[in-house]
DNA sequence: TGTACATCAGTGAACGCGCGTTCACTGATGTAC
DNA sequence: TGTACATCAGTGAACGCGCGTTCACTGATGTAC
């Protein structure tokens, strides 16, 4: 197990060690300081504790590539972030209190996502494929949050379901303001915009699942994702705009 | 726990039943004719063996209401369904075996629903009303499985995914070939029109979750979910025919 | 700057519990004669 | 029809295990003087 170097009376890895001990220097478990340091850390208490709590949370989302969110133990989750069970409670009450959370996390990604879709509004006629860019490169940028969503949006307890559907019924009013600014849309009653804003949706969560199944590989399984998606989007707004109220 | 009698060898149903197995009469978990039973039964050893199947099926969909497929234990589904945990092995090997049968189930009953459909086909500039009813109203008639297929779809173990997946695409195939019927659609090539069925699908779906999430007795809520299913239709609809390929 | 005390993130033993799986078994149902 | 034997769905005890939560604790970090 090679512990990499220094300290005089080192060897000072964890009971239970973190699947990926100490990349380069910072980031990943944590390790919290064992007893005896000669050489004081270079953090906080504060920012320690910080660091801990991002490493639950991590812990928690990689999980998710095996299993649902209410199959994991705060076991394995404090234990794979390198702490004990007991220290979990010094972060959060429960896990469904670290899940609500991590539904905050995610949909924090997601909303910058579409501040990052409303800058680079591109050449006109190129929107659809912006867009789809966007979108697709976002679930790369954040995979492990799309998948948690994607997987307990209708997954897991009533209260993560619910915190979930909240912030999507949420995010799809905000693209039917979005959608209001086009000029040919603008004359259509807020209802409307908002049953066409939820079809839209609909197509992006599926292309979203899309992406994330995609085999790590295979680019041109995701160009052929992207095509649909693009084509899919097309669709909709021309029959948007032959949409006529009523 | 009264076994309620009747017919002395009549009841035939088959060793793997069919969704609903028999309909009035007897319901609930099974009642495995405990020791020292004097009048004899009026069921086979098939039968009765057929019964505890069906009651471990229903078992597992019923605790489907509170979490996700891989929290519930072997253990809880026999005794939902009055076995010995040892029992549960005489019918599935394995907690997934058992799933994967629910998958098999759940989408005959959406089979059931394909063809009911195509059935009854309405008096034309109609349809999308008319499918939009036999969708809900299927949804009604076996809630459960669809709450299954809804929540396993991206949330459970690989195997199950897979299994979800691969009948949706099957599925979205199928309603690709319906469409080709359609006079307008029938010149699009292949590839346009499983685009468009997929994004079909990503609108039932929608739906689908829309109906299950709906407080039972919302009249209001649901008559509001028809809508907009309709509308949504009639928008990719009209859109289809604006399409024009590459 | 040094000292004395407070804070608090993390420890480790212990608990009772439900889990999946094994095993040898029982006794009603089914079958061969 | 009656009897003797085979089948097999369901039993119940037992196992080792990981779980969530409690508790009294430790010792580095932080703060007041």
């Amino acid at each position: 197990m090679a512990v990499t170097s220094r300290t005089p009376e080192s060897d000072r890895s964890l009971p239970e060690s973190p699947s990926t001990p100490p990349p380069a220097d910072d980031e990943a478990p944590v390790a919290p300081a064992p007893g005896g340091r000669t050489s004081p850390s270079a953090l906080t208490r504060q920012e320690r504790k910080a660091r801990t709590r991002q490493a639950l949370l991590d812990a928690a989302l990689d999980r998710l590539a095996e299993t649902s969110f209410d199959a994991i133990s705060l076991r394995e989750v404090a234990r794979e972030a390198g702490i004990t069970p007991t220290a979990f409670y010094r972060h959060f009450e429960s896990m469904e209190d670290l899940g609500l959370v991590l539904v905050d996390e995610s949909f924090r990604a997601l909303r910058t996502m579409l501040a990052t879709g409303r800058a680079q509004v591109s050449e006109p006629g190129d929107e659809i494929r912006a867009a789809v860019g966007v979108l697709v490169d976002h679930v790369h940028r954040h995979r492990e949050h799309f998948r948690f969503i994607a997987r307990e949006r209708y997954g897991g307890s009533a209260a993560l379901r619910t915190a979930i559907r909240q912030e999507i019924r949420l995010f799809s009013s905000e693209l039917a303001t979005d959608l209001a600014r086009y000029p040919v849309l603008r004359e259509l009653p807020t209802t409307d915009l908002q049953t066409i804003s939820s079809l839209i949706v609909g197509a992006m969560v599926m292309t979203v699942e899309a992406v994330l199944d995609a085999p790590p590989g295979r680019a041109e399984h995701e160009r052929e994702v992207r095509r649909t998606a693009e084509q899919q989007l097309r669709l909709i707004l021309l029959g948007a705009l032959q949409w006529r109220p009523r």
